[in-house]
DNA sequence: GCGAATGAAAA
DNA sequence: TTTTCATTCGC
């Protein structure tokens, strides 16, 4: 299959009408081979090691070919100070540049006070631990596609401050907020900012490129509704600036040329001023009432899906026409797929449809209410029929139901969570009745446990060594790796 | 209010 | 290169 594709190649941008498609196929198709077993404990299986140090498959889990992402965070300290997983990648021929400043001045002490004993490390991405959760990731697409007027109206709730756009990995943080705070059993914010700041470079490429596509999104309709923005950083530090906020020469209230004062922190920047102007953005009007057409969401869930379970078919509910546009066998009802059909233009953005769709059935989609992108959204993430419960819902939360089968326990705790808590107790590592019973779960009890995936690797390993990713089956039962970009789409 | 994270953008 | 600030909300 390595040469299937060999055409696409690059970025699959280039080719223009893959829309990115092929890089994801290609990637999901290379990943197969290389997701080697892993060995870890029962524990580990878990997505989560409790200390000290990333198991090595780490490395080669995620990183051995991801190297084409030259993402500059793919580091190896976080700002914190606390050591990402591999600090030396089998790879990492040294000089991974690291240290290209000593971490000492400006880093400073950076006092973590976030007691890292509570913040559970991490073994695999949040999108492949919380994949089966049924809290419902955040509709980034949705957020980041806000119309202008509603942005203008945040800008007046906040007194005409005009908040930066949130960057990729804070829109990672926030879609995953929910998940995380149930994956940890922990409310806190900095846990799940920790937690999120592990597993963000551990995201396979099709995720972060989906984070940071939307982040180009969200830039291009923040410039657009806010055209005369301009980040305007402050000298002082905040908390300093609070000290001195006394003897602090322009009041920001004085100087904001809308004249309009707000308490509180972020009072930085002067700001222009905005409202007004509807005339700015053309393109945007009545734009709430257009469904969102990205959905990318789905897309970068499917691609997940894939990368997950390589070499597993497809959710039932999704599949791939002739022309390799997803839809759902049940409803026929097509989805949009995939990554940016067009990229980086701000301005298609806002526009109420994408040029390219479609199909007369492809209305079907377009046609919803925006609403209902996310059942779509939700529906496509289902993995596992069981799961389908779930789907056309509003806001999913943790129902247990399946759980219950074989677990009666009031508070019913996701396997993992368990895990999370026998280690707040006291000493001793993993009770062992824990562990028998995860294992029951992932290789018998058919009652899906939600985490499936984390578990998979432990039921691996107990069977006998399967690859983390999963069992190979029938790789021709993989819709997408057979699906090519220049099959459709032209 | 601080902090915990990464990244964009300004200084 | 260094600093601010996007988000969030428990402590």
């Amino acid at each position: 299959m390595a040469m299937a594709s060999t055409e696409i190649v690059t970025q699959g941008r280039g080719s223009g009408d893959d829309y990115g498609l092929g890089a994801i196929v290609e990637h999901n198709a290379a990943s197969t081979e290389q997701f080697p077993q892993h060995t870890e404990d029962s524990s580990k299986g878990l997505g989560i090691y409790h200390d000290g140090y990333a198991p090595a498959y780490q490395d080669g889990q995620y990183f051995v070919q991801s190297p084409p992402t030259p993402s500059p965070s793919d580091g190896i300290r976080t700002r914190s100070g606390r050591t990402t997983r591999r600090t030396d990648s089998p790879f990492s021929t040294s000089k991974s540049r690291m240290s290209m400043s000593p971490i000492g001045k400006s880093k400073k002490s950076k006092k973590t006070k976030l007691d890292k004993s509570k913040t559970p490390h991490l073994t695999a991405p949040l999108s492949v631990l919380t994949k089966d959760m049924d809290v419902p990731l955040k509709d980034m697409d949705e957020w980041v596609h806000r119309p202008a007027e509603v942005r203008r109206q945040e800008v007046e709730k906040r007194n005409g401050y005009v908040t930066r756009p949130m960057n990729s990995f804070m829109l990672y943080r926030s879609a995953y907020a929910e998940r995380t705070k149930q994956w940890c059993l922990q409310n806190n914010h900095q846990v799940v900012s920790s937690v999120s700041g592990e597993s963000w470079p551990m995201e396979p490429p099709e995720v972060r490129d989906q984070f940071n596509e939307w982040a180009r999104i969200e830039r291009a309709n923040h410039a657009a509704a806010h055209p005369d923005y301009k980040f305007s950083p402050s000298k002082t530090s905040s908390k300093r600036r609070k000290d001195e906020d006394s003897d602090e020469d322009e009041p920001d209230g004085l100087d904001d040329p809308d004249g309009e004062y707000r308490g509180g922190r972020s009072v930085r920047q002067r700001r222009q001023i905005i409202k007004d102007d509807p005339s700015l953005l053309p393109s945007s009007h009545g734009f709430e009432s257009t469904p969102y057409f990205g959905q990318q969401g789905l897309s970068y869930e499917h691609a997940q899906y894939q990368y997950v379970t390589t070499g597993r078919p497809l959710p039932s509910n999704v599949a791939y026409d002739h022309n390799g546009l997803q839809y759902n066998p049940q409803t026929g009802a097509y989805i949009q797929s995939t990554v940016p059909a067009q990229p980086q233009y701000q301005y298609a953005v806002q526009e109420p449809l994408p040029p390219r769709a479609p199909t007369p059935q492809s209305l079907g989609t377009y046609g919803l209410p925006s609403g209902q992108t996310q059942e779509v959204f939700a529906s496509s993430r289902t993995s596992t029929p069981m799961q389908q419960y779930s789907q056309y819902g509003q806001a999913v939360y943790p129902q247990y139901q399946y759980q219950a089968g074989y677990q009666s326990a009031a508070p019913q705790l996701y396997e993992h969570q368990q895990y999370l808590q026998a280690q707040l107790q006291p000493a001793h590592a993993i009770d062992p009745s824990l562990e028998i019973m995860l294992g029951d779960a992932a290789a018998g009890v058919h009652a899906k446990s939600h985490f499936e995936t984390a578990m998979g690797d432990m039921t691996a390993d107990e069977l006998g060594g399967m690859d983390y990713y999963d069992q190979q089956t029938s790789p021709d039962a993989t819709l997408a790796p057979t699906w090519s970009p220049t099959d459709g789409l032209k």
